[in-house]
RNA sequence: GCCCUCGUAGCUCAGCUGGACAGAGCACCGGACUUCUAAUCCGACGGUCGCAGGUUCGAGUCCUGCCGGGGGCACCA
């Protein structure tokens, strides 16, 4: 077969990795005795060859054999089933070195071109899933702590969803805490308080300054005025009864700060709206009938008066056990029964089977508790899995929380307007030939997308070092690198005289030269790894694969020119390569929720 | 005190769930722009994988114990 042609092939292309595993697999049932047959072969890439086989090592011990040995008779036997598809050598004390045909990694780059969704499948297919992120508190200001989950959480959205599941976004908003008698009781008594978006000549992302400045006031009465301070928490009491005219202003403290909240989410390119907005006060009816079904269920007991769960590993520095506490003594509720009750919800009225609460590391022994009662209450079960996708704190350039000189919190709005003021710099001092408003989008791109890959690029469970400096120096491993490696294939494909979406015929039996092969190799690798992503919850495999193939696609840009190539075919060649190479980059970052320009 | 988590090159980090000599980026040094965008590429330099045991044919990866950093541990979220 020499040529393939571009008819759309369904989704889901096994890829050369998955296809050597099986050929594996077959050589060795036909080796080993039928206990054995069914043994993983440990395929994994190699430096040495396309992949490698492992499985002799460890199979040759069970067996009684010597692993050379045993790697021989499998490596014959695979060179028999497969008619020389695979370059099969013995290594070191065990290894086959496997090497696929040049003929097989051309046609691949032809089929996963041309299939629907380069060939990723669907295997979240049936998965109800939600995703709790981003969370910001009612009337606060989003700081620097809301950038992790909110760039965690939306990417987790965007390839589960992308891979079939069925994803419910949840902004688990903050807006039932007691800080609420404070703020109303002042906007009661001071009319004249500016707070609202309409207020301000600033705009929308104003606003929730202003209701921070709203919050510093009130909180500064509450401290000095023992009086106000009482009528605050009556507020407080008064708002949790339902009366209308206190749920008036806090419907209005809760709208306002929603907008702000918008054009933060609309300014990063983060996919949440109001309609995945779930406050913590739309739990409230549930509250009650939680509390008593933990109750008498038996799952809970009173303890000094509040409806405790008890767990026999978790105590405190006295040694004493430390409870989930669901339901005060004082009657009242904490955030152990609003999560609770989102649990039960989310489970039997919206029949989701997988919540994700993409929520700060430090949260880790709550949700414990959380998910381990849920679990008793029979709420949570085997097909039903809840998990803490938790991630470490934001980390100054001194190893310490991030903050502001002046030792405040770092509003996340400054932090992203520093970020693209610096890109914008930065593309100024190169030939750039864009226009003004190009300029200023472009900018926005980068120095958004830079925070983002910045974020996403470092194992989750860590801290991480928020360098602005460094994130924005725009070489080496950053958003900003995979963009310019996007906008150099873009810059390729818009030369083409049939345009950039031409199609072209693969020859499949033409020449593969060493760095051809290695970025085929790897755009192959593109929907492995976003099932392994979603195995693991670790947004950083896909920055790490997207790194790994833009570097590969640089080096070939410099070692093969496409628009000049020696010949036809090998243009046509290597313009599918780039076509397939620039889908997978711009999917890729799509799903971690990074921006592509066309150019920069 | 108990639990969780982290410790890899001067700095910031990977290390594909146990595989061949531990890899990137930054910084520093030396090269490459009349050639599809040099925001790039090539080369050099750089590591007792915190320490000590153990399991294994094989350990940065798993187990145990230390050392060091961070976090959590009864009515705040």
């Amino acid at each position: 077969m020499a040529e393939v042609s571009a008819d759309v092939v369904s989704a889901d292309v096994r890829s050369l990795e998955e296809l050597t595993r099986d050929a594996v697999a077959g050589a060795m049932a036909a080796v080993l005795p039928p206990e054995l047959a069914g043994a993983d072969p440990v395929i994994r890439r190699s430096d040495h060859a396309d992949f490698q086989a492992n499985a002799a090592l460890s199979l040759a011990k069970k067996l009684g054999a010597k692993p050379r040995e045993l790697a021989d008779s499998i490596a014959t036997a695979l060179r028999e089933q497969t008619a020389g598809r695979y370059g099969v050598e013995l290594a070191g004390p065990g290894f086959l070195n496997l090497t696929v045909t040049d003929d097989a990694v051309w046609s691949q780059v032809a089929t996963r071109l041309a299939s629907d969704r380069l060939g990723v499948g669907t295997p979240q297919l049936g998965r109800r899933t939600v995703v709790e992120y981003s969370s910001p508190n009612i009337a606060k200001e989003m700081h620097v702590g809301h950038l992790r989950t909110t760039i965690i959480g939306d990417a987790l959205a965007r390839l589960l969803e992308h891979l079939g599941a069925d994803v419910l976004r949840q902004n688990h908003l903050g807006d039932w805490g007691t800080q609420f008698g404070m703020l109303i009781e002042y906007i009661d008594e001071h009319p004249d308080a500016k707070w609202r978006a309409s207020d301000l000549d600033e705009g929308d992302l104003g606003t929730v300054s202003a209701l921070d400045g709203l919050y510093r006031l009130a909180r500064a009465e509450f401290d000095a005025d023992p009086e106000f301070a009482d009528k605050a928490r009556r507020r407080v009491v008064t708002l949790q009864s339902g009366d209308e005219a206190t749920l008036a202003v806090w419907r209005e403290l809760v709208a306002e700060s929603e907008k702000a909240f918008q054009a933060i989410y609309d300014y990063l390119g983060v996919s949440l709206t109001s309609e995945h907005s779930a406050g913590e006060s739309s739990y409230n009816r549930y509250l009650d009938d939680v509390a008593a079904e933990v109750e008498q269920s038996g799952v809970g007991v009173i303890s000094d008066g509040a409806l405790c769960v008890f767990f026999d590993d978790i105590t405190n520095a006295d040694g004493n056990p430390v409870p989930l506490i669901v339901r005060k003594s004082d009657g009242g509720y904490g955030y152990a029964a609003t999560d609770l009750a989102t649990i039960r919800y989310r489970i039997r009225d919206l029949k989701i089977n997988r919540l994700l609460y993409v929520v700060g590391a430090p949260q880790a022994l709550h949700f414990r508790m959380v998910f381990e009662t849920a679990r008793r209450m029979g709420w949570l079960t085997d097909d039903v899995e809840a998990v803490h996708v938790g991630f470490g704190n934001v980390l100054g350039p001194d190893g310490k929380p991030f903050k502001t000189r002046a030792g405040g919190t770092v509003r996340l709005i400054e932090l992203l307007d520093e970020a693209v003021a610096r890109a914008r710099a930065e593309i100024e001092t190169k030939p750039h030939m864009l226009e003004v408003d190009e300029l200023e989008t472009v900018a926005r791109q980068a120095g958004i997308g830079a925070v983002k890959y910045a974020d996403l690029s470092t194992s989750r469970t860590k801290d991480y070092t928020f360098d602005p400096d460094r994130m924005v120096s725009f070489s080496g491993n950053t958003g900003v690198y995979l963009q310019y490696a996007h906008t150099r294939i873009r810059s390729i494909l818009r030369k083409l005289p049939g345009g950039a979406d031409s199609e072209v015929k693969v020859r499949t039996d033409g020449p593969l030269a060493p760095s051809e092969r290695a970025l085929a190799l790897l755009a192959d690798q593109f929907a492995p790894t976003l099932v392994e992503v979603a195995d693991t919850l670790e947004p950083h495999r896909l920055c790490g694969y997207l790194f790994s193939l833009a570097k590969a696609f640089t080096e070939f840009y410099e070692a093969c020119p496409v628009l000049t190539a020696e010949t036809d075919e090998l243009r046509d060649n290597r313009v599918a390569l780039c076509q397939l190479t620039g889908a997978t980059l711009a999917e890729g970052l799509r799903l971690l929720g990074i921006a592509t320009p066309e150019r920069m």
